[in-house]
DNA sequence: TATTGTTATACTCTATAACTATA
DNA sequence: TATAGTTATAGAGTATAACAATA
């Protein structure tokens, strides 16, 4: 009946793509992120967001916007979501009022701890499998990828 | 008026995460097909659609399904959006009715064929940053950084 | 007038659930 | 009953456009 035969795909020159690799990499990573994250309600972007706003007092949603080139509405939307869920204040600046200054609340913070450990532990099991130096030529290369990518 | 002074903002240790340099060098790859590719009307993930049906004869959805991870009705819907533009065929196979054997039409080789011209120039720029050795690394890293979290 | 941010709206991508057809 | 696929629906994530407050 050949009922079990799995049959033999061709992925064409796909595998030998940088991108088609790069791409695997990350979709592997937010997938094995996403169940860990999901009981903690929040998302590989949000992590990120808390990060940054942990590291920089007051940043302003503008300077955000910049760093992650998304458009201003779309972070004032993920700015709200975790505002509601009473992880980030929101403070007019009184050195421009237009500037609303970021900042973690308690429970941010200790949302922020509890996904790092989460990410460092993914983290490791990543370099399990590459060499020190293996790790190196990846950073590297990565970030210079994304530069080149970036000029145009 | 400190009105030009660009504000320095901190990554904490956000970019010494293999994750988000991956994350990086992804979404930059994107953004920089996405121009081009709007163009054509198609997507980096219906780029990869394309080249597999292409190298697959008669290709069922499930297999695809168990390719990308996607829900059967995710890829239901993504055939059907190439197919109503008349890139992609759909037949039912005789020796099992249940089963749809999916092939490209002329118009979807074309396309296929003017899409892969895009990712190679990419792929092209990318390596111009990279030494051939570099490369080989970032490759066999990638796919093992991929296999391993699949892994659980 | 220009800048910072919000809101309404819409589009894409994804999954779940209920369905049809075929086996 | 099980498998292959479709459709309706809903929830993220994103952008555009119109708006309000502040400078």
């Amino acid at each position: 009946m050949a009922k079990n035969v799995l049959p033999t795909i061709s992925f064409a020159g796909l595998t030998e793509l940088l991108g088609y690799q790069i791409r695997q990499a990350q979709t592997a990573s937010f997938r094995d992120l996403a169940g860990p994250f999901r009981k903690l309600g929040i998302t590989p972007g949000e992590f990120s967001l808390l990060t940054i706003i942990d590291a920089n007092m007051d940043i302003r949603q503008l300077d955000l916007v910049r760093i992650y080139g998304l458009d201003k509405s779309t972070l004032s939307v993920a700015v709200n979501r975790l505002s509601d869920r009473g992880m980030i204040r929101r403070r007019r600046l009184p050195q421009d009022r237009r500037n609303q200054g970021l900042s973690l609340t308690d429970a941010g913070q200790d949302l922020l701890q509890t996904a790092t450990r989460i990410v460092n532990d993914q983290e490791d099991r990543m370099k399990m499998v590459i060499s020190p130096q293996e790790l190196d030529v990846l950073m590297g290369a990565l970030r210079r990828i994304a530069a080149t990518l970036r000029e145009r």
